[in-house]
RNA sequence: GCUGAUGUAGCUCAGUAGGUAGAGCGCAUCCUUGGUAAGGAUGAGGUCGCCGGUUCGAAUCCGGCCAUCAGCUCCA
């Protein structure tokens, strides 16, 4: 047979599989090989081969050779758990992006002493290298098998009748899998237990937690110490841990969970973005709207929040007793700012209308979901409805995209961001949608057309859109590969049915305009968080909440510093001064590593001559000059952001 | 909400046979010293997350709660 390897075609004999072919390739192949991709199908090496084929050998560096590799180290890890703790059900392993995981039904949760022994065992087993076979049973058999372990029958059961159902063996330990694997144990050359956690058999909160221990595995030692010091060197980024350690934020017990104290510092970041994003949104023709934090549960039964997110809601008063008031704090500005709109009669000619307002929300998450800025329980987002005809709605939908990218870019959030198309699942079980097929079909073309009309690259989210209509998320991953919604821009034609929001159209009939929902720069604490961990605490100039320090080495020299700060702060420079001079030494090292963009010192030479001695961020060099100087330098450096808020 | 871990000084942490708390760094005052992590002296600072129980006595044992972290589930 003809067998094409890396674009070159080769003969080989019959029946040889890929395994054959890598030994006749010569050692290095035979040894980095992991899998075959074989016409395009990725499968074991084993696999028989037949006819021409076109053969794709994968290592660890490929991203399908490494799920493998991972995948056949999850049952490793099974095999080890099954072998200290026969008793324990095995549920399922597959690979993830940074490793793989294997989930148990145990009555007692592992023990970080218990990882300890899973990992010698795991060493154990893969230094015996043994091989890793594949055999196919049919479902009495395959049920037979498998009668101990309830997970697999489950998963067994659930398989379409006419499908294979694939095994693969190891020494003693059978798991049910449709593969692919490693051929033997021996290619797994590094691997770590990393975390255990609880997780929900298939996902499901009303099923058994299982016991998930993650791992991650590497067909090098080399690989594997990269990522841990990856993994490190994200942590250090952290907005969680950087973010209070640099005094951005802070919680305290006694007040509560998502409900972060902004220090001075992210203080004055969050208002410098805010009023950027005003002053931007304003000259854009948007309307600033000042609206209720809370109001009557009347409000929300209109637009459908009542009955889908009470249990998201703070509520204050009794909500069942229909005799006495009942308010709730707003987990969404729409219906307030709706009543804008709603003041009087509008004309087609009154349209667009945009609508903006910084907006402070509260949403009663679940206990568990908060997380440093990202996840809070009171946060505030640069909010705004756009009401439109539907002449308008391109047009303005792709403005409202460009003001999001634009504010993004300047952040230096972009670069890191996707879209994403967020639609319903007609088939949502919770009745999670409302608004008919019709409605959701037409809101899901007109914005399909639009993204499409943009040549915008975007991933489809089935299921991720909003009760009321479809979204375009921009989702931003952070650096630990994490994603979260930074921005969305959302077409509703259901809300402002609900709302008897109307205009007088040219031709005189009333008619129901479309609304996008949208943020500009997203929810400020969300922003704020992934700014820390995109510039590690080191704030762009033009940003930075504290842009320059200045310090003396003589005490001669603090009539002159104080004057200098004068000078810079009637030019609107954020400076600090600090005078504790005795160990200038540590505070100008410390100040570099404090992410203060620029540090300004003065000694008796400075001061007589009018000079300072400027050391930007990251620089070991210091520059005598003037004052003058120094703010020239510093508008240059700012040009083209932001300045003067 | 669920599973697990954690909670001692501003920070990092020590404190296992239950006997009313320690270190390093930081902070304050003073001396010495003035130019890129200098030295010394003295000192302040702790409801041991909170509440309750067991005990003559609890940071330590037990229970409940709160908060933090990882993950699951959720996320208008």
């Amino acid at each position: 047979m003809i067998i094409k390897v890396n674009g070159q075609e080769m003969q080989f004999q019959d029946g040889m599989n890929a395994l054959d072919i890598a030994a006749a390739l010569g050692d290095e192949v035979r040894k980095s090989a992991l899998a075959a991709r074989v016409n395009g199908t990725v499968q074991d090496l084993a696999m028989p081969i037949s006819g021409d084929a076109e053969v794709e050998f994968l290592t660890g560096k490929d991203a399908d050779g490494l799920r493998v590799l991972r995948h056949t180290a999850s049952h490793v890890l099974a095999q080890a758990v099954k072998n200290l703790r026969p008793e324990a059900k095995l549920a399922i392993g597959p690979a993830i992006d940074t490793g793989f995981y294997y989930d148990f039904d145990v009555d007692e949760p592992f023990t970080a002493e218990f990882l300890a022994k899973v990992e010698k065992e795991m060493k154990h087993i893969i230094g015996k290298n043994s091989r890793v076979e594949r055999f196919e049973l049919p479902r009495a058999e395959a049920l037979e098998l498998m009668k101990d372990e309830p997970y697999k029958v489950e998963l067994i059961n659930d398989l379409p009748q006419d499908a294979a159902i694939s095994f693969y063996r190891q020494e003693g330990f059978t798991d049910l899998c449709a593969g692919p694997h490693l051929p033997s144990l021996g290619k797994i050359k590094a691997f770590k237990i990393t975390s255990v956690a609880g997780a929900y058999w298939r996902g499901s909160e009303k099923n058994k937690m299982l016991q998930r221990i993650y791992a991650t595995a590497f067909a090098s030692k080399e690989e594997l110490e990269e990522y841990l010091k990856r993994q490190e060197e994200a942590l250090k980024r952290d907005h969680n841990k950087l973010g209070r350690e640099l005094e951005y934020f802070t919680t305290v017990d006694y007040i509560g969970q998502g409900l972060p104290i902004m220090l001075p510092k992210g203080a004055r970041v969050i208002q410098l973005l805010q009023r950027w994003v005003e002053d931007t949104e304003q000259k854009r023709g948007y309307l600033l709207t000042k609206t209720p934090y809370f109001a009557k549960r009347d409000l929300y039964k209109i637009s459908g929040h009542w009955d889908h997110y009470r249990d998201g809601m703070f509520i204050m008063g009794d909500p069942d007793d229909e005799t006495k008031e009942c308010f709730a704090l707003r987990p969404m500005t729409c219906p307030f700012q709706y009543q804008v709109y709603l003041n009087r009669m509008r004309s087609y000619r009154d349209l667009p209308m945009r609508l903006g307002e910084t907006s402070t929300l509260f949403r009663n998450e679940d206990s568990g979901e908060m997380h440093g800025l990202i996840r809070v329980r009171q946060f505030t987002i640069s909010e705004g409805h756009l009401v439109l005809r539907p002449d308008q709605l391109e047009e303005e939908f792709r403005e409202c995209l460009a003001l999001a990218k634009e504010m993004l870019g300047t952040v230096g959030l972009l670069e890191d961001c996707t879209f994403r198309f967020s639609q319903w699942d007609p088939a949502n079980p919770k009745n999670k949608y409302e608004g008919t097929k019709e409605q959701w079909e037409e809101a899901q073309a007109v914005m399909g057309r639009i993204l499409d009309n943009l040549g915008l690259e975007y991933t489809i989210g089935i299921d991720e859109a909003a009760f009321y209509g479809p979204k375009l998320d921009i989702q931003y991953k952070n650096v630990f590969g994490k994603e979260d919604t930074l921005v969305t821009i959302q077409i509703d034609m259901l809300l402002a049915q609900r709302y008897g929001m109307e205009y007088v159209d040219s031709d005189g009939q009333k008619k129901t305009p479309y609304i996008i929902h949208r943020t500009s720069l997203g929810c400020y604490e969300r922003t704020l968080a992934y700014m820390i961990e995109k510039y590690a605490g080191a704030m762009p100039l033009w940003i930075a909440p504290e842009q320059a320090r200045i310090m003396t080495i003589t005490d001669r020299a603090d009539d002159a510093a104080y004057a200098l700060k004068d000078k810079l702060e009637k030019a609107g420079i954020r400076v600090e001064v600090d005078l504790r001079n005795e160990k200038i030494g540590f505070k100008l090292r410390e100040a570099r590593t404090e992410k203060i963009p620029y540090l300004l010192v003065l000694g008796d030479k400075e001061a007589e001559a009018g000079t300072v001695a400027v050391t930007k961020r990251g620089s070991q060099e210091s520059v005598v000059m003037s004052a003058d100087e120094l703010l020239a330098q510093m508008d240059r450096e700012i040009a083209g952001k932001v300045r003067d808020f």
